[in-house]
RNA sequence: GGGCCAGUGGCGGAAUUGGUAUACGCGCAACACUUAAAAUGUUGUCCGCUAUGCGGUUGCGGGUUCGACUCCCGCCUGGCCCACCA
């Protein structure tokens, strides 16, 4: 037999699958279509990196196995080729950014190559190929018609050091998601996308497609969906009003004052009636100075100007309110403006504790028990009181008096009536003397508001709505009067430390009275602080929080109003390597998009690749590249210099793939129709945000003008886990440690280098390289290959039962796996059974035949090459996935475990089926279970039929 | 601060309607083959002990159960995403 040598095998059947077109996938098949897409890679300069190989791995497995199912199955590659790295390059080398792109994918396809992936290579797309952007161009100007491209001159995010405009996206922290540094807030005019005119659909339509929940969640939150009101303060002495956008419409009693970001529009408009104009333009320059970062640093304290001599008015109550101007409110969401409740939200809390602004309590928290002896019973006499807890601190230790209501109990403080007319602090001390005996509290403060607590009173036998008054009280000293017997029967006291006191708390109300104590670190359901009875509230008193929002909805100045986090899409880049925009500006007819006939605005070759100062495109100096004619007068114009941000091309390319090089259309109507939707695609979970979010807008837009066949473009969204360097850390070219698969495929060859990538670990989770793992993945295959030894070509021989249970065990298995993207314990399971042939003397063809398929889209040189010496003349992906017989899954000689109180003893052998009695008395004639049920009397037995049977003694 | 996830040998990791924890692989050790090494094969490899047996062990502490890595409650640690979003 010949050595397993990949060097040998790996080219041969590379060569082969590349002449016959094997992969290439065929439009008119009659089979049932099956689409599987990776996000196309970034051509870098530093080559193909291990984490590519593990994804496109996982999806050749796929789609290897779904051709082996009957299905005609699209597996195309591409490149995602417009980049700053690439332009970066250029400008450091003067070197045309299409040259090098041109380098880089010649490497990448060689890599991709030498790793025998089915890609139907006949489909390859390239971004910057002018073929392919001229569609990209062309979905623009669609938009563009459409009304949602459109060029405002906007506040955007500018790094600083790459020169460019950043959508939201590509700041994180305030820094440039690309290189890291620092980025400030600019006026420019910008191109934009209008996502946020999809930003319902694109939660909504969640619910039809096959994504992992929390890619679901991930794009839920990204979207931010809020549902509020908005809501009009009309400014006093002046036609202008503000609309704030609030998602607590029942605490607008609480309104004490409005804030607008510094930005706001009003600002400009009501300058003349502003006194201290001077200070409000010191506070907006200042504003506007500040970097992402610095707005963004966490825990800053609030600053902020009031517009003095402006006043607001408030709708709910007619109140006049200050306006003020700060920076934590943000200009881009909502309306830019708030009404600040400081009594209920911490931010306008801080806000107003700082500048000394009123405070007022317009919610009381409200409690009520729904479960329980003390549940509220809607049915019964309900009466109302208002009582004192009275949180008692002892007079030398850190530590609080405890109450235990012995009839019902309940845990928490001493609590005492407030009758008409009588203080807070009155009260308690008089209930505490009373209650505990203590005879010297001395009353310190309130604490906070109010706290509405619903329930049956059993002791009275009536329901109880109590408005409770928290109050700290501290003993002086330690003189008490000892109780009266009746006292002593109602309650019992200890003095408990803060921590233990939390534990201590039986009922929300007495939590939420022990956390103004001890703040935030007693946990009561947290919909109790959420709902509540309204006070202070006019009208509004004694409503709940929901039927307050109703009454207050009929006001003419509020409406309900759903905001979204989203923002629309920052289009534009101040950029050489990218999509021209499409559009020119005429001197006399003004902004024109460059007629369909006229695309692709290609791209000109130029000198320097660098960004101007001013934050034009290099673009902006090639004089006879921007001096054009109007396509509408003829007469002098400019072109846009912006380009289209890298997301661009990648918005839509899974749809070029499916007849690639059509130049009518995009895509043909038929095959659109043929290939799309995706069936699965598999991906980044850093690219949920951004890339399928654009993706899927870009798919719906196409889908209104009746263009794409399906609203969403892909059926089922997975993800996989990043692979780090050895020691944990990302793999970057600048730390030197990115694993070259080229030498690995050298070393180990190519099916090795698949094996190992997908046995390293479970698929969706990050993990760590470890090259010297793969010797061990290597051993597998050799050990595979050496089976060929043992087969009986004739298939005479039979085999064991086990063996064959084995067998049809672990092709259900392998297959069920691969579905799930459990490689890691596939592959085991394929081990598993190789160490088990091993053992065999010899074995029949067939069923050697049956592993052989199974392996091969894992391995599928080494597939295709113990197909083929086993005689077999087709290649292994045109034969039928292996079916497992049922009846063959399990053995009839089974184990059972048995164990003796809980405790595993012994083990014995039985028939599938056997009765408990059978399996019962065999186990108690075992030696090892007798010694330990001898002289004790058998109380129950539990038996789990052909698993295990517990035998429980006294 | 909010959301999501994870914690099991020296290492990567298996094990879910609750039923023999540590499968599979790496590493390590011993042995065989060899002049030797590599490769390969065989055996062993969670911890403790009075050791063919017994006890303990899945981050920590409780609970439910005949039985818990798995379910519930409370903590600790780590990671990821979002973050002044009204």
């Amino acid at each position: 037999m010949e050595k397993y040598d990949p060097k040998k095998i790996e080219p041969k059947w590379q060569k082969r699958w590349e002449e016959d077109k094997s992969f290439c996938a065929d439009d008119n098949s009659t089979k049932k279509k099956y689409y599987c897409l990776i996000e196309f890679p970034y051509p870098s300069g530093d080559g193909m990196h291990v984490g590519h190989i593990r994804s496109n791995t996982a999806m050749d497995i796929i789609a290897r196995k779904r051709r082996m199912e009957g299905y005609e199955v699209l597996y195309p590659i591409g490149w995602d080729a417009f980049g700053l790295p690439t332009e970066n390059y250029a400008i450091k080398t003067k070197t045309q950014p299409a040259i090098v792109t041109k380098k880089n994918t010649d490497n990448f396809r060689k890599q991709l190559k030498s790793l025998g992936f089915s890609f139907d290579w006949s489909r390859e797309v390239n971004t910057t190929d002018p073929t392919y952007y001229k569609w990209t161009q062309w979905i623009f100007l669609q938009m563009y018609k459409k009304g949602l491209a459109y060029k405002a001159k906007m506040p955007i995010n500018w790094c600083l050091s790459c020169k460019i405009g950043l959508a939201n996206e590509e700041v994180v922290n305030g820094r440039c998601e690309r290189c890291g540094g620092p980025t400030d807030r600019r006026e420019k005019s910008q191109w934009m996308l209008a996502i946020t005119k999809y930003a319902d659909r694109l939660i909504d339509d969640l619910k039809d497609v096959d994504f992992l929940e929390k890619i679901k969640t991930l794009e839920k939150n990204w979207i931010g969906r809020s549902e509020g009101h908005e809501v009009k303060f009309s400014i006093c002495n002046s036609q202008f009003s503000i609309d704030v956008f609030t998602t607590r419409l029942d605490t607008i009693y609480g309104a004490t004052y409005l804030v607008l970001s510094p930005e706001h529009t009003l600002i400009k408009n009501i300058e003349s009636e502003i006194e201290n104009l001077e200070a409000v333009r010191e506070y907006q320059q200042n504003a506007r100075c500040k970097t992402e970062i610095e707005r963004t640093e966490a825990d800053r304290e609030k600053t902020g100007v009031e517009l003095k001599g402006i006043k607001a008015i408030n709708p709910a109550n007619g109140k006049k309110i200050p306006v003020w101007i700060s920076d934590y409110v943000i200009a881009t969401y909502g309306t830019g403006a708030i009404m600040a409740v400081p009594a209920h939200d911490d931010r306008d809390r801080e806000f107003a504790e700082k500048f000394g602004l009123p405070i007022i309590d317009v919610i009381e928290p409200m409690v009520t028990k729904i479960g329980g002896d003390d549940k509220f019973r809607n049915e019964e006499k309900t009466s109302e009181r208002r009582a004192v807890v009275a949180i008692i601190k002892h007079w030398s230790e850190d530590k609080y008096l405890a109450a235990k209501w012995l009839k019902t109990g309940w845990q928490g403080f001493v609590i005492g009536g407030i009758e008409s007319g009588e203080e807070i602090g009155e009260a308690g001390i008089r209930e505490i003397v009373e209650e505990t005996g203590y005879m010297n509290p001395k009353f310190v403060k309130k604490l906070g508001g109010t706290i509405h607590a619903r329930f049956w009173q059993s002791v009275k036998n009536e329901n109880r709505v109590a408005h409770f008054e928290p109050a700290l009280f501290e003993l002086i000293d330690g003189a008490i009067k000892e109780p009266t017997e009746e006292e002593k029967k109602l309650h019992q006291f200890s003095w408990l430390t803060k921590e233990e006191m939390c534990a201590f708390i039986t009922h929300d109300d007495m939590a939420i009275a022990w956390n103004r104590v001890y703040e935030g670190q007693c946990k009561p359901n947290p919909e109790c602080e959420r709902s509540g009875i309204l006070i202070n509230s006019e009208a509004c008193n004694g409503l709940t929080t929901r039927e307050a929002t109703g009454k207050l909805e009929e006001l003419p100045e509020i409406k309900p109003k759903t905001t979204f986090k989203l923002r629309d899409w920052v289009f534009s880049r101040q950029r050489y390597w990218g999509e021209p925009i499409p559009v020119i500006q005429c001197l006399l007819c003004g902004e024109m998009p460059v007629g369909e006939d006229e695309l692709p605005v290609t791209l000109p070759p130029v000198d320097n690749y660098m960004p101007t100062d001013s934050g034009e495109s290099p673009l902006a100096n090639i004089e006879e590249w921007v001096n054009t004619i109007c396509p509408s007068c003829g007469g002098p114009a400019k072109r846009e210099t912006d380009t289209m941000p890298n997301w661009a091309g990648s918005s839509w390319y899974w749809l070029r793939y499916t007849d690639a090089h059509n130049e009518e259309k995009f895509a043909d109507t038929n095959k659109l129709q043929a290939w799309t939707p995706v069936d699965w695609y598999n991906g980044g979970m850093e690219h949920v945000t951004l890339h399928l979010l654009y993706a899927r807008f870009w798919n719906k837009f196409l889908y209104d003008e009746g263009l794409v066949p399906t609203v969403e473009p892909f059926i089922k969204r997975t993800t996989h886990g990043m692979v780090l360097a050895e020691n944990g850390v990302k793999m970057s070219k600048s730390k030197g440690n990115v694993v070259n698969p080229d030498s690995l495929v050298e070393a180990f060859g190519a099916d090795s280098v698949r094996l190992y990538e997908m046995f390293m670990g479970p698929f969706d989770q990050e993990i760590a390289w470890n090259t010297s793992s793969i010797a061990g993945v290597r051993r597998f295959i050799e050990r595979l290959w050496k089976l060929q030894e043992k087969i009986d070509l004739k298939s005479e021989v039979e085999m064991p039962d086990d063996t064959r249970v084995l067998i049809e065990q672990t092709i259900k298995k392998v297959g069920e796996d691969i579905e799930e993207m459990k490689f890691n314990t596939a592959i085991s399971t394929l081990m598993i059974l190789v160490n088990k042939l091993e053992k065999l003397q010899t074995m029949p063809k067939h069923e050697f035949e049956k592993l052989v398929l199974i392996v091969s889209p894992f391995i599928p040189h080494v597939g295709e090459e113990l197909w083929s010496r086993l005689g077999n003349k087709d290649y292994t992906h045109k034969e039928l996935w292996p079916v497992f017989d049922t009846s063959k899954l399990e053995t009839n000689n089974i184990i059972i475990s048995v164990q003796v109180n809980g405790k595993f003893r012994a083990t014995l052998s039985a028939k599938r089926g056997d009765s408990e009695q059978i399996v019962r008395d065999k186990a108690c004639m075992s030696e090892n279970v007798y010694k330990w049920i001898s002289g004790k009397e058998i109380m129950k037995v539990i038996y789990v039929k052909d698993k295990l049977i517990n035998i429980l003694t006294q």
